[in-house]
DNA sequence: TAGCATACATACAGAATGTATGTAAAGAGG
DNA sequence: CCTCTTTACATACATTCTGTATGTATGCTA
């Protein structure tokens, strides 16, 4: 049974992603030692350190993996709304949905910042799911004073999502989450408001 | 040379919570070892977990002292404001002078997340500073319709501030920051805008 | 002052990380 | 098709760390 080099490669590396995956959700990045990680991917560390520099680049390909497939999921759900306020609560709502997968947020949310530091974390987001939001946002504060503060507002409602889906995934109310990130986004809104 | 069995507890206790807090700034508390706090305390690791059950609850008196730091630091500016609205504003700057000290944002951010766990991080803003923020925005919010979620809006400005106090310790514009914030918060108000 | 508890220091066991080295198979070149 | 090189590992090793167990001196209490 011989294989070529690359279709190993990549099995190998997603057979390590994987099972790391499950592991850091289990116990967490610093509680999970890298022979039970090869143990459930059924290699060796010798594999491991092959095809990843430590245990950090480990990590950080399972959370770059999470990242996109957050993304994906958010632009599964076809985005059907009219105003530009209605796209981002559903935004909103898609962002949600797809953070619900488990052990999502303890990958991105929790152990992402004090494993890669605030800035690379950050910018597993930047590269879609907050670019998305920062044009959403952009075209829902399109003429208003607001817009010269784009760049920060981004950020900090990218945290309060952020944030709401921690909350929501400690069992708070996830209509209230939403109430509540609506109330925010009417506030910016200025003209709009209903 | 002898002293009172408590005062060598409290001297040995604040010394390692001292080196601990150092040495947990500048590497993190992942690559930080614990003979390397005792070495730089100037005792012994038997020390160490004499008087800690073991390196997490070490961390954990460290970010509690900081918690603790941050609160006294915040109560100190006196709050001479005369609206609800001047008060969130006065208090979330009296919030990044107080996180701008080095480390808080390392320590309180970013590690004790990863170390102690969402909810027991939660905790430690909780007793203070969260709960003023709560305050203050429920005399904001008084009459109206927002006032129903003012948990989760207390918790999502929360980690817009928490943000806020990141970007600027990144070196992002702390005025742009604060006044992303004044929107936010302006938004929020309704009636009360201006 | 005799006994006990406290506050350590030292020694040890187990385990984890990263590296160095060895080997078999795949791929490239003539 | 045969040789040489590179890739993809497996194994063994050195270092270091955490937590525990044990020993000891000093403060404290009855």
């Amino acid at each position: 049974m011989s294989r070529s080099n690359s279709e190993r490669t990549r099995m190998t590396r997603q057979a390590l992603i994987e099972a790391a995956r499950r592991l850091f959700v289990e116990k967490g990045y610093a509680e999970t030692a890298t022979p039970d990680i090869v143990a459930a991917a059924g290699v060796t560390r010798g594999a491991l350190y092959h095809h990843f520099e430590d245990k950090r680049a480990l990590f950080r390909a399972v959370a770059e993996q999470e990242a996109a497939a957050v993304s994906a999921d958010i632009e599964r759900q076809a985005m059907t709304a009219r105003t530009a306020r209605d796209a981002l609560l559903f935004g909103a709502r898609a962002y949600f949905d797809a953070m619900q997968v488990e052990g999502r947020t303890r990958l991105l949310l929790l152990d992402a910042p004090a494993v890669l530091g605030a800035a690379e974390a950050a910018g597993l987001d930047a590269r879609e799911a907050e670019s998305a939001l920062r044009a959403g946002l952009g075209d829902y504060l399109r003429g208003t004073e607001a817009e010269a503060l784009l760049t920060p507002l981004t950020g900090l409602l990218s945290a309060a999502f952020d944030r709401a889906a921690l909350a929501i995934e400690a069992g708070e109310d996830r209509a209230a989450q939403e109430a509540a990130i609506a109330l925010v986004i009417d506030g910016l809104g200025g003209e709009f408001r209903r």
